[in-house]
DNA sequence: CGTATGATTGTTCTA
DNA sequence: TAGAACAATCATACG
């Protein structure tokens, strides 16, 4: 048990205006801040890892994914996030009520119960490094031009990435 | 019709 | 070191 010293809790969330400003001083990211499927033109660019509290929102929100995890407790969760939330505003954004719910929640979780969303979350990492190493590789080839400084990994990891493809969902085919 | 925004925390990255 | 930015979810809104 951790004492409760709110010592660095001092941070006012209102202070995190800046999630919206996309406009960042530096352009680590693209121009285009789109952040809707359009941004995403480029499939495989590696997106960051989605932390824990958002694998338990995702849990919380979509039942696809609960079907992967092999805990009903996820699906009980969810319809019971779900029906409060409709219940309280079935005509307001779900997002962000859900989203605070969510927070509020998972603050409650403890570290056990955070367990297999963290162990989900680290999937996700491993993945994030995949995608980051075949990103970077692709980087290479198309530009196959300008390599400036290109340290070679030598043969250290040359083995792992198995060309697993899971072929996603297919996009829907627009017949209307 | 399509994209952006709404809020939550965690992870990642850059200066 | 510290702070800034983005990661996804769905429903709603505007042009």
């Amino acid at each position: 048990m951790k004492a409760p010293k709110s010592k660095s809790e001092s941070k006012k969330p209102e202070s995190r205006l800046s999630v919206k400003k996309r406009g960042a001083p530096a352009e680590r990211k693209a121009p285009a801040p789109k952040k809707t499927k359009a941004a995403a033109k480029d499939p495989s660019k590696p997106k960051r890892p989605a932390s824990a509290f958002f694998v338990f929102m995702y849990v919380s929100l979509t039942s696809n994914i609960a079907r992967s995890i092999d805990v009903s407790e996820f699906v009980r969760i969810r319809e019971d996030f779900r029906k409060q939330y409709k219940e309280k505003h079935p005509n307001n954004k779900s997002v962000s009520v859900v989203g605070k719910a969510g927070g509020d929640k998972w603050k409650s979780l403890t570290a056990a119960e955070k367990a297999p969303y963290v162990a989900k979350a680290e999937t996700r990492k491993s993945d994030y490094d995949k995608n980051l190493q075949a990103y970077n590789k692709k980087l290479a080839e198309g530009k196959d031009a300008e390599e400036e400084e290109e340290e070679d990994e030598s043969d250290k990891s040359k083995s792992e990435v198995h060309d697993d493809d899971e072929s996603e969902e297919d996009e829907d085919e627009d017949d209307e």
